[in-house]
DNA sequence: TCTGGGGTCCTAGGACCC
DNA sequence: TCTGGGGTCCTAGGACCC
């Protein structure tokens, strides 16, 4: 006998807080209960701007996050339109882990602003579940939806089932009935174009991809993501939730321009002025930059990327000086609508060889 | 008057070396 | 003189997530 329960199932629980952006907004303006609210840009509908978060009333009118701000405004005439105040999300957010944190034994990996994955052994984890979602309201005020499953797609796929304000449990044994006759976009990691080419593979639904062969799926996405793709479809994967700190690979800065760029002089101004605030990231966790990256988008649909690799340094002059080589290939008079700056920096030596939480795990 | 801002990882293709 | 093949590094770009 060991001392752990090896016994006792583990178990992985997908926690997404409901209609989290909205909800925080409501409880500093209780008025606001029960209204279409808009959460987006700095909450003027006449700016370029997209939606960050609809409550569920403004949903109901088909507002959805991602879209124009101006769009969402044009459905819902009555909806309340608020900025987007970081500071304060971050703030729930932190209150909502520090939550989860404190529950027995519970393993948590942050995945964004309002969700985490919390790994546990438990017999019961419905009543876990439970537990966790009566803490969370307890202390923070907000609901939050519960996925249970046996890795950590299904418990990521489950939460949906389970919103708002409850738990559902995805494990091998329901996965397909469940999933299998959705189309692939319903997974998670297969976006629009993913899909399509799936469809074009003859592969609609969950259940075709769970059981497609490998080969073309390699052929067309490629020895790494093609079997991965597969993989998605049965669910299976890693059950492991790892606490291990997040360490940024890099930080960038992007703007959208009310007005599109077209002098020289501004672009550059502009860029400088992002690249700047980029360093600041950077010299805030004191590690050197090891690489930039540039983005330009001319129109709605034509966006270019450039990056460069440059000599490990900590000096802001040098890499100003080393950005320059991209900042000359904005093509010239050519209307500029966003910019955006990326630094990357040495990783530390430490632990992070091979690790790659978001992804290939899985 | 369509399309934010912060990230991550993967792939293809060219350059270069042996 | 022409040509092979493997490996690594770098850049551009694609795709996805919240």
């Amino acid at each position: 006998m060991t001392g752990r329960a090896t016994d006792t199932p583990r178990w992985v629980l997908h926690v997404d807080l409901d209609q989290f952006i909205a909800a925080v907004e409501v409880l500093r303006r209780p008025d606001l209960a029960g209204k279409p609210v808009i959460v987006g840009g700095r909450g003027d509908p006449t700016e370029r701007a997209v939606v960050s978060t609809a409550s569920y009333e403004a949903r109901a009118f088909g507002v959805g996050s991602g879209m124009p701000l101006r769009i969402a405004a044009r459905k819902v005439p009555d909806a309340v339109i608020l900025p987007v105040d970081h500071a304060a999300y971050t703030a729930a957010s932190d209150e909502v882990m520090a939550t989860l944190r404190a529950q027995p034994d519970a393993v948590v990996q942050v995945l964004g602003w309002d969700e985490a994955f919390v790994g546990v052994a438990t017999a019961d984890p419905e009543a876990y579940a439970e537990n966790l979602q009566h803490a969370v309201l307890a202390r923070t005020r907000l609901h939050c939806s519960v996925g249970i499953g046996d890795t950590l797609v299904r418990a990521k796929n489950a939460t949906g089932f389970g919103k708002p304000r409850g738990r559902f449990r995805l494990t091998a044994e329901n996965w397909l009935d469940v999933m299998g006759e959705r189309p692939t976009i319903d997974l998670w990691g297969v976006g629009t174009k993913i899909s399509r080419r799936l469809e074009a593979l003859g592969i609609r639904t969950v259940r075709e991809l769970a059981v497609a062969d490998t080969a073309p799926l390699a052929a067309e996405f490629g020895p790494k993501m093609g079997p991965w793709y597969r993989q998605l479809g049965r669910g299976d994967g890693s059950n492991v939730v790892d606490d291990t700190p997040w360490v940024a690979r890099g930080h960038s800065r992007e703007t959208t321009y009310q007005q599109d760029l077209v002098a020289r002089d501004a672009i550059e101004a502009a860029a400088q002025v992002l690249l700047a605030q980029v360093l600041d990231d950077v010299a805030a966790e004191g590690r050197p930059v090891v690489g930039l990256g540039l983005k330009v988008r001319y129109a709605p649909f034509l966006t270019k990327t450039f990056t460069r690799k440059i000599a490990e340094t900590h000096d802001r002059a040098t890499v100003i000086a080393e950005a320059s080589v991209l900042l000359a290939k904005i093509e010239p008079d050519r209307p500029v609508r966003l910019l955006g700056m990326r630094a990357e920096m040495a990783m530390p030596d430490d632990a992070r060889e091979g690790h790659t939480p978001t992804r290939s795990g899985w």
